[in-house]
DNA sequence: CTGAAAGCGCTTACAG
DNA sequence: CTGAAAGCGCTTACAG
């Protein structure tokens, strides 16, 4: 057992105000700082508090106060190195604020999600900011604000009125990674996401319910579209995990003729593709370029480091927490999509296309 | 505002009770699936609360209970691949269980893993993860003691006894990585962390209060003593984050005679001695060897793909959580220190020692 | 500045 | 099986 008192039942207001000869009110404006007390029993009450190793409860305040002061966060997979980041910035502007933050991980389900959403809205936390699985099914989106809860939508939109969402400039990104591409003579361009999807291949104008994913794919077409390059979408690959990233590329790479070049919709994609490309024996860039959609610290020391598309992905979460407070103060502000921009770090993984 | 209802007072038991006729008692045992009820009754409420879009408060239920179903998690950063992976273990335990995980980072600082135990404590998590940021400072995790919640280490132990523990055997991974050091005929050998350290260079025998890395000097170091090299402790770099891990990395590159090998201490160090190496014109492993502690994916793909100390970390995290879970429904179970054993492995940036 | 009372939304004995 | 009452640990008017 433990070292320290065997931790008989906790202080609380009621026993302090006991000790200080108090009332409960009296001991519980002292201890809250809330109220007016006299310096002398403000003394007696903290020096009673101390003695009986007094804890405030928190969910007692939040039962009265109506604040949790906690924010919930549902995210795909907090391992995935974009999420952890965006959760560093949610996190440190929540504590810089005095708030807590309960996180939730969705394996990219939306049936995870709403039970997520529905544990987070028990516990009555005070904000919701979830990246959602599906911009398609977005009903339980609706129960935070039925329970009065504000919501930001963190990376991707949902559809519909009415929602925050802090997201980044996906469409110009994706544009400028291709038209980097086609500088260097590629007009065999491929994209490669993890994103689930019914068919096995992609049909321009069906729906894709990943706002991030669906906004990098209209970028990546219109911009093969206006070069004059003929039905750009047969090189459009979704749903990789399931058959796996290195089936997908090496597909790619044996059309005939093959792909030139590859845009990888995130960096675990871009990881794959690198080292599928490399055990077939082809280099980069000299046999297929490749652009990798974020940049984590190691896509700058592969040989060659990647040309990547940079996010800001703490901001996006740092904003989207701060949108959240700011709801939670005030609730009368008009719903606003935030946009980030994105920045084309050039590195060395784009050459000229193979002749 | 929001397209769903403007949020007026949510529902509770005394309006469901009120709407079902029956009483709050009743309405509450069939809302809350406990006690007695009949199947008529249990409809009509029911179908009341669903009329009134009941959300039930877990705040409230916890302050009866005494069970918050919550746990909470101190760790140094979760944009970190370590935490962010063993937050992963936790978080999925925990939901497992009907838990949820309440996260706050201390900057690897102890006065901010203070406040975030006083956080997490007052919000009455029933229990308590904590990678602590030192071994020596540790009065305040008494506090989980103190008020009866248990409490975890993670990934470090702390000086004292009555703490739970779950971590790797640090001392045998690096015995591992710097056998193999020596087996390919390496004799100036250094060890990098960035671990804070008071002293500009380190003594034997001052304690360094990370407990894992702690260990690993201690493997580190009776392995080259038994290997005969002498003052093997001169090439121990601790606190390589204020100097630079690249500043200290280019030092032990120009030591005369210089360092032929080095073992960094995370894999956040090994990429910065990685690249620095590199763009200090030596290459791995032809004329230093490098050994990485950890394995996230990355360190497969660079060239060479490096030799790494691989640690379960997930697993440590879910370990973790399931210790505090036991913890949570029964108190009289003796401390634990469970320890997980580490992998070296080879891979191709450890080479023969340059002449 | 201080106190008595009611209340936040549930659960828990205790009767019936 | 159902209900009236008390209680969890605080805060919030309302008096004084």
């Amino acid at each position: 057992m433990s070292p320290q008192h065997p931790a008989r039942r906790a202080a609380t207001v009621a026993d302090i105000a006991r000790v200080a000869k108090v009332s409960k009110a009296t001991a519980a404006r002292a201890l809250g700082e809330y109220g007016q007390v006299s310096q002398a029993v403000r003394d007696r009450v903290l020096a009673a508090a101390e003695e009986l190793d007094y804890r405030p409860n928190a969910l007692a305040k939040s039962m009265n106060t109506g604040r949790s002061n906690t924010i919930g966060v549902v995210v795909g997979d907090i391992e995935n190195p974009f999420f952890a980041v965006a959760m560093r910035g949610i996190s440190d502007v929540a504590s810089e604020a005095g708030y807590s933050v309960i996180l939730i991980n969705s394996d990219e389900t939306v049936e995870a999600e709403e039970a997520a959403l529905d544990v987070l809205l028990d516990n009555q936390v005070d904000a919701v900011i979830v990246a959602p699985a599906s911009s398609a099914h977005v009903e339980h989106l609706g129960n935070a604000a039925r329970a009065g809860r504000p919501l930001v939508l963190l990376d991707r939109r949902a559809n519909g009125e009415g929602y925050d969402s802090v997201t980044v400039d996906n469409r110009s990104a994706a544009r400028a990674a291709t038209e980097e591409l086609l500088r260097h003579g590629h007009r065999r361009i491929a994209f490669v996401s993890t994103h689930e999807y019914p068919q096995p291949t992609y049909q321009r104008g069906h729906e894709i319910t990943m706002s991030s994913v669906a906004d990098r794919v209209t970028g990546f077409l219109e911009t093969l579209d206006a070069a004059g390059i003929d039905d750009p979408e047969r090189y459009i690959q979704l749903d990789a995990r399931r058959r796996g990233v290195d089936v997908v590329t090496r597909e790619l790479l044996q059309e005939d003729p093959p792909v030139t070049a590859i845009i990888a919709s995130d960096s675990l994609i871009a990881m794959s593709v690198f080292s599928t490309v490399r055990s077939d024996g082809l280099r980069i860039p000299d046999d297929v370029s490749l652009i990798a959609f974020d940049n984590p610290a190691w896509t700058a020391i592969t040989t060659p480091p990647l040309t990547v598309v940079e996010q800001p992905i703490y901001e996006l979460g740092a904003a989207a927490a701060r949108r959240a407070l700011q709801r939670v103060r005030d609730e009368r502000v008009a719903d606003a999509a935030l946009v980030f921009e994105t920045r084309l770090l050039s590195r060395e993984s784009v050459g000229a296309a193979p002749a």
